[in-house]
DNA sequence: ACTCTTTGTTCGATGATCGGCGGAAGATAT
DNA sequence: ATATCTTCCGCCGATCATCGAACAAAGAGT
């Protein structure tokens, strides 16, 4: 009847997306035979990949043998490194989490302080999840700049000095390494974890600095030189006084990033250093610190009203620290992008905090990872060697 | 060597594209066999989607028979409806204009009088090119607002009255019918036309709303909605007090449209009803216009600037009326995005002004028809029936 | 105990693809 | 002019993936 699309590898995309669980579903959904399909499934089966687990539930006849990943004998990581901390996660291939951990570390130790860091951590978790290093397939890496992401290499990134054009991927040795900016591999994360379904997603990192994570088509829009997302220097207007550390004045971040907020407050008669004390301020009921953040939510909720009409996305997620304090934020957020975008870009458009939190870079790194081994053309290479 | 990519229409694909002229380049391309690449083209030639031309050049041994797409026998139409004008192209497989009429129609006529018009000019632009009816294959059409680009139906327009949810294809009967913003066709033929190749691409049009078709990945991104790209509404700094008839005030269409210049001219002193107007003003060497044209170039600048950083893209076309004096908008266009954005995203970026001109619509929508038609999908249906 | 339904496997048939061989057609050397 | 080399292209038997029918398995319903 169909005219029979599925391509070698399909098969495993519809598995491991849970979009087919038993071989008649995989025949059913790519039209190909099922002698095929279990000749497909063995193979796959055979070099390790899936694996067959007991009888589901009978539709009035035989039981069909239920199918999913096998999760043994491989290991991915995700990791996330941040200005001052470095989280470490080590997945099976259905993205399940097998161990975690987070230790404070400044990211200006350069890189190869923070890479044999992060390869002690990994060591510690493959011994804890009782796997050896042997089973690491691929490593996913979410830094705190821009990155030419086919080569791994940072592009001259601002709060990362001795990492410009550092080869990441060539300090591990027997294994793919891919690497990204943290708020890529966070909106990654959270719309794997969150919103899957979703085509086109912007994930928003309200932390000392403000930037966004792209997903058109389901797939991380990256740009011309890695650098989209980039929204923390697009100008609010009023505010031409709020001189920002890139040499303009009035750029989001100047206006309404944890830093800008904090310094303000302190201003004000309100010591306050970081993004997180401000979030502990509003916490602890301080009033002027909640009306600086409803005010820091309208103004980041300009340049977002600006870019719902450009990009309409379906959804709009709001992470980092100042998300602690969503309520808050999202009031001013939604306000200016329902009074200043177009209905029709708003009509079907959620605004929601992020629902994934910490995990979602180091999550979504992992996910690059796997993503990038489950992709066709890396199956190809892996079964019948 | 190459593990055997190759899928079935691959081959027409890279014909159609130019990659591949002869067989032996579409063996090397696609990593299929000599022989097994033969039959496909014997094929797509039975089938007449392909033709051999005379033998090329020799390289040294016997030479290769040329192939390429056969332009006889089928024909696209692409449709430019305006606000005030019409314009049909009629095309051939390969994107060869055969015809081509305008004339000046009010698409405020509503929809049959406006698609009937549409039908006696396809019928008058066959029989100039020579072909009947029946050789018509598929057609693409832009109209000034935005449209449900799944169904063809316009989707709630602000200056196409009676136009609201009109069924579009219904109109056209033996015939594939593809409906987009005219905004999106026109970036669509801009990129085809002009910077193919380029993976990221914004097309903004200044005419007398300012709107913006997106090209990512080299697709056109509609967004959710099918309303991506619509930046005329987009707040600019300073001008609170420009009015604009989405009722709100500030918008970038209200400060840099060509109505609002026209407005403002006329406020001065200067007698202007249309972009056209101002633009004719400019040319004529009147100084205020062209006064307020570098500066409408500032303001846009200013919005390009954030989408600049946003979506990071390699090229920014300019069209629309107002692109007739480039020279001056692109001054402040050009001035405000190097100031206004960030270094690593302006570093490659071109900002160019169109090279397609008044055909971008007309031809980007012939595209879009002709494209489909050449999807892989299609083309399986097509060939061996 | 019997039949029905759904699942999964086995196996011969089919068709697409491969790769080698040889002929075609021109360039280059003799 | 002749011979040789290179590149292109069609032919043909071998191979491999896929299909579909038949059969076996496993439970539900009667």
């Amino acid at each position: 009847m169909t005219p029979a699309p599925g391509s070698p590898g399909d098969v495993l995309t519809l598995i491991s997306a849970g979009s087919a669980t038993t071989r008649s579903d995989l025949a059913r959904l790519t039209g190909l035979a099922r002698s095929t399909v279990s000749q497909r499934v063995d193979a796959l089966i055979e070099s390790g990949l899936v694996e067959e687990t007991e009888s589901g539930e009978s539709t009035g006849g035989r039981p069909p043998r239920q199918l999913r990943l096998h999760t043994d004998g491989h290991a991915f990581a995700g990791v996330d490194v941040g200005a001052t901390h470095c989280r470490v996660a080590l997945m099976d291939i259905s993205g399940e989490v097998l161990a975690e951990c987070e230790d404070p570390l400044l990211v200006t130790e350069g890189p190869e302080t923070v890479l044999a860091h992060v390869d002690r951590r990994l060591d510690l978790l493959l011994a804890q999840a009782g796997r050896p290093r042997s089973a690491l397939r691929a490593l996913g890496m979410g830094v705190p700049g821009p990155v030419e992401f086919a080569t791994g290499r940072p592009n001259n990134p601002p709060i990362m000095p001795g990492w410009n054009d550092y080869p990441i991927p060539e300090h591990f040795a027997d294994c793919v390494v891919l690497v990204d900016n943290d708020v890529n591999v966070m909106a990654l994360g959270e719309h794997r974890n969150a919103f899957p379904g979703t085509s086109h997603l912007l994930f928003v990192k309200v932390g000392t600095g403000i930037g966004c994570g792209i997903v058109a088509e389901g797939r991380l829009h990256r740009g011309a030189q890695g650098s989209a997302g980039d929204i923390g220097h697009i100008r609010v207007s009023g505010h031409d006084d709020a001189g920002c550390r890139c040499g303009n004045s009035a750029c989001l971040e100047a206006v309404a990033g944890g830093a800008a907020l904090a310094r303000r407050l302190t201003d004000l008669g309100v010591p306050a250093a970081t993004g997180a004390d401000v979030v502990a301020l509003v916490l602890a009921g301080d009033t002027l610190a909640l009306r600086l953040v409803r005010e820091a939510g309208r103004h980041i909720g300009e340049v977002l009203a600006g870019l719902v009409n450009f990009f309409n996305p379906e959804v709009i997620v709001i992470g980092g620290v100042l998300s602690r304090v969503h309520e808050h934020l999202l009031a001013g957020i939604r306000e200016t992008i329902y009074r200043r975008s177009l209905p029709l870009a708003t009509h079907h458009l959620s605004i929601v905090p992020s629902r994934t939190g910490e995990d979602a870079a180091a999550l979504g790194a992992g996910l690059l990872a796997i993503e990038h081994y489950l992709s066709p053309d890396n199956i190809n290479k892996i079964v019948t060697p």
